[in-house]
DNA sequence: CATATATCAGACATTTCTATCTGAATATTA
DNA sequence: TAATATTCAGATAGAAATGTCTGATATATG
């Protein structure tokens, strides 16, 4: 199988997104996010838990409790959490798997990967929380997918 | 983890430009390509019986058997390779985890990502083994990665 | 203060991917 | 034809990712 995010990530930006959508600054919980995206609530604590260590999300224990931005939505960019969750690894290994693939001694992909690389990274890197943030409040059907009102 | 494709699928790449480098019409065998490009020969041998159901190589048992390429060179494009390995879910499955994501009820990433993943598939669709093999001769930095003479 | 509700931490289970093992089938060569 | 070298097929093993369980800890609220 061929993807880009591992698993684990997809559900990190997905609740990201849902954690965003919200009223800001209040708490919600992962049965909500869980039931709601149909992401195993055990796991999908785990995956909250290393943003929150990563200082992109805050919680809180006991009733009323849950997972809020820890920041400004305008400070969050995807990478941030793609770091979080799979690392950067994908911004320097080889797409072949050649142990040893730097400009001086390239894979025959080397040229063409590094640019289509750098457009993914720059798309991560420039897109943020608060960007998709407005675009789901401006859109009936990215409510609807992320189970919103 | 993020990547594109899987390590089976990158031993499978790997396999085709060593063979590709090769005197056309000549069979290679796994012990050889294994212990140069340092790949469990086990897992090359089932790897590569998947390129030969898929028509990409032919096979030879006994003495002097081994893989070569079943068709020209030109008319192996490195998609057919990632096809027959990881298969091509990631042109069509949400970059997300979205279950259902279409251009009708697109996810946050959807008109981004297309583009990038467009741009991903032609340049696998464009690009051929013959390509690259063309690449390789002409160059002494990848002849030493994939350790030919 | 007692109770209920949440995250948190660590162990455990399951699934998928990667790797290995064994022997059968086939082709070359002497 | 015998011996050898190779792919091929199927079973098994190991590793990594995903998913589950149990109980501890913290917080809100009556």
């Amino acid at each position: 199988m061929s993807l880009i995010f591992s698993r684990q990530c997809e559900y990190a930006l997905q609740a990201m997104l849902y954690i965003s959508a919200q009223e800001p600054g209040k708490f919600t919980n992962i049965n909500e996010i869980s039931e709601r995206l149909d992401i195993p609530m055990p796991f999908l604590g785990k995956t909250l838990q290393l943003l929150v260590q990563d200082r992109i999300l805050s919680s809180l224990k006991g009733p009323r409790g849950g997972f809020k931005l820890a920041k400004d939505p305008s400070e969050i960019a995807l990478f941030h959490v793609v770091d979080a969750i799979d690392g950067t690894d994908f911004l320097t290994s080889c797409v072949l798997g050649f142990p040893e693939c730097s400009t001086k001694t390239p894979c025959p992909m080397h040229q063409e990967w590094g640019g289509l690389r750098d457009r993914v990274f720059q798309m991560l890197a420039n897109k943020t929380i608060a960007d998709i943030s407005k675009e789901i409040t401006d859109s009936k059907q990215l409510r609807t997918k992320l189970k919103l009102g």
